[in-house]
DNA sequence: GCCGTTTTCGGCCCGACTGTTTTCAGTCG
């Protein structure tokens, strides 16, 4: 029993709710407790399994008990008597754009349809017209709709949208009627994996912009398109939303749509408090209240200020404690791009990588880093070439001449001399105690046997961490977002068996990792584990996914005192006790 | 189903858009 699998339960139950047509507050208080599952920065399982769920905000007397129930035997009645009343292929038709429960609740009920299968039957059939509320526009959309599901991805990589968001941008702003323009939503609140992507414009000439956004050359499909708001679906499949408001409704708006929808409803709730309701255009007096008509805020920091908080980070609303921490003036200061000075995780065409060394450190010094880490892969990576003991001597000594010759041309740079080891089956890493005390620093990563029970992985993981030779552990999960999925271990476990003998847990900034999750950092910083943002770089320009790692260090509420990367040449020399050059 | 210095009941966000309607329900965010 995994943290996901205690929230995709409550979310399911939340669908099966809706299906019902049950209450949508009870509805939203399960999809909630799903959220505040996920976002729990300390062991939620092992919690539930216990019974200690007691004063986590969002979790009451009926979702501990049942999260109890599910994590002690591995099954909740409540939830299988649910599940028996719907057919299992009918939870397919909620990814179709434009059915809900209610209108999958009445196809299930008059027409029989309980998959995508018999949903095409009908509206082919022209059968789905005859429904009431349903026409024959619907049935045209809706196959269109399964048409598109069933060629594109749902969920999009942060790293994926990057280039369209950017592109979009800059077409929007180019736009002679707008004012001001930022994307929202989960995309600026650095999600590691998006469903579509926000953007929020300010004009005076909504309509303008509107049809501007939607017939660009890279849309392939609009889905909706009014005077203020419009859907696009772009070649590819990623969904785009654009909000056009006035200039003065931009803060509470850009507010608004970062979201998240948790975050909002406690803005709101500090709002009313005041005296104020807060909705996407404003703040004002709330009726019958004698408050004063608020200032028109220029920014969403005005905003912020007004309602008592100190500015709280887009990276950080995900309703997990920032809106506390903002008014008792505890939010952490967080960590930049900027102030990251180096890395240690990087490939060269030793291993897998497609560039040499000396490519990738001129890459590092443009990059304006003080010094790169090379951990190429070790010997029983075979798959990606991974350098035997000769083959990695014979790499330090390379190391140590480019240094050489970078003190001779007075250049303030190093290349550090590191290895990303294997984690073999048993916890032992893949070179000898001898070899890895000649090396600078140790990145331990597990490559292979990912299939291993959550016991024997953690205790895998433990013994590996726990070696005297091992600097750092590598992508912690494994994990390759929507395409493969974290190995079962103890996150916690190993977390305290890190915070024990004072190995760093590398952020790998990959953006088909993202791992360790950004979710955990808030546990290893409260145990005192330091961070290291690494970019597992296989070619220069990927050491730009440094950017990544600086948004999700953001989000696991990092600063620059928590990672490692953030200090001088000097003062890594001095940690890992490496003579200075000369 | 959750929550509470307006506490054990009565709130809980709501506006834009679409299609099927003839004043509105459903979906989405």
């Amino acid at each position: 029993m995994t943290r996901e699998n205690l929230a995709e339960v409550l979310e399911e139950i939340a669908l099966l709710l809706e299906l019902k047509g049950e209450n949508p507050f009870k509805i939203r208080a399960y999809r909630g407790g799903a959220e505040t599952v996920r976002q729990f920065s300390g062991d939620i399982v092992t919690q539930a399994r216990e019974g200690d769920l007691k004063g986590i905000k969002g979790i009451g007397e009926a979702l501990q008990q049942k999260l109890n129930e599910l994590a002690s035997t591995g099954k909740l009645e409540y939830f299988e008597n649910l599940r028996a009343e719907f057919p299992e292929t009918l939870f397919e038709l909620f990814k179709i754009q434009g059915l809900g429960p209610k209108k999958i609740k009445a196809l299930y009920d008059k027409l029989e349809v309980d998959s995508v299968g018999r949903l095409k039957e009908v509206c082919e059939s022209g059968e789905i017209a005859d429904l009431a509320g349903f026409g024959t526009k619907t049935g045209a959309k809706i196959l269109e709709a399964i048409a598109f599901r069933e060629k594109n991805a749902d969920r999009f990589r942060l790293g994926d949208v990057v280039a369209p968001v950017t592109q979009i941008l800059d077409s929007l702003k180019a736009h002679p009627d707008c004012l001001r323009a930022e994307p929202a939503g989960s995309y600026r609140r650095a999600k590691e994996t998006v469903h579509d992507v926000d953007f929020l414009v300010a004009s005076s000439q909504p309509e303008r912009i509107i049809k501007h956004f939607v017939s660009a050359e890279w849309v392939d499909r609009i889905i909706v398109q009014g005077a203020t708001k419009a859907s696009v679906y772009l070649e590819g499949g990623l969904q785009c939303d654009l909000r056009v408001v006035g200039n003065e409704e931009f803060a509470c708006a850009l507010a608004y749509f970062t979201g998240s929808k948790e975050h909002n409803v406690a803005l709101r709730g500090l709002a009313l408090e005041k005296g104020y309701t807060l909705n996407e255009y404003r703040l004002a007096p709330k009726e019958g209240s004698d408050s004063k008509q608020p200032p028109v805020f220029e920014s969403e920091e005005q905003l912020y200020r007004f309602l008592g908080l100190d500015f709280v980070a887009p990276e950080l609303r995900e309703n997990s404690g920032e809106v506390e921490a903002a008014v008792e003036g505890d939010l952490p200061d967080l960590i930049e791009l900027e102030n990251l000075r180096g890395t240690f995780h990087n490939h060269t065409t030793a291993s897998d990588g497609q560039n040499t060394l000396e490519e990738m450190a001129a890459a590092a010094i443009e990059h304006g880093l003080q010094y790169l880490g090379i951990a190429d892969h070790s010997k029983s990576s075979f798959q990606a070439n991974g350098l035997d003991e000769s083959r990695l001597r014979s790499q330090i000594a390379e190391i140590a001449s480019l240094n050489s010759k970078f003190v001779e041309e007075g250049t303030d740079f190093r290349l550090l001399a590191g290895s990303e080891v294997d984690i073999l089956k048993d916890g032992s890493l893949d070179f000898d105690d001898e070899l890895l005390g000649e090396l600078d620093y140790v990145v331990a990563s597990v490559h292979n046997s990912m299939t291993l029970s959550e016991e024997a992985m953690t205790a895998r993981l433990i013994k590996a961490v726990s070696h005297p030779s091992v600097t750092m552990l590598g992508h912690l999960s494994g994990r390759l977002l929507l395409q493969r999925d974290p190995y079962e271990v103890d996150v916690p476990a190993v977390i305290e068996a890190c915070a024990e003998s004072n190995t760093i847990i590398e952020l790998n900034c990959n953006p088909w990792r993202l791992d360790m999750d950004w979710r955990w950092w808030k546990l290893a910083t409260e145990r005192g584990v330091k961070c290291a943002i690494n970019p597992d770089a296989h070619r220069t320009e990927q050491l730009d996914y440094l950017w990544f790692g600086a948004q999700l260090a953001r989000k696991g509420w990092l600063t620059r005192h928590d990672v490692i990367n953030t200090r001088t040449l000097a003062e890594i020399e001095s940690f890992l006790d490496l003579s200075p050059l000369k």
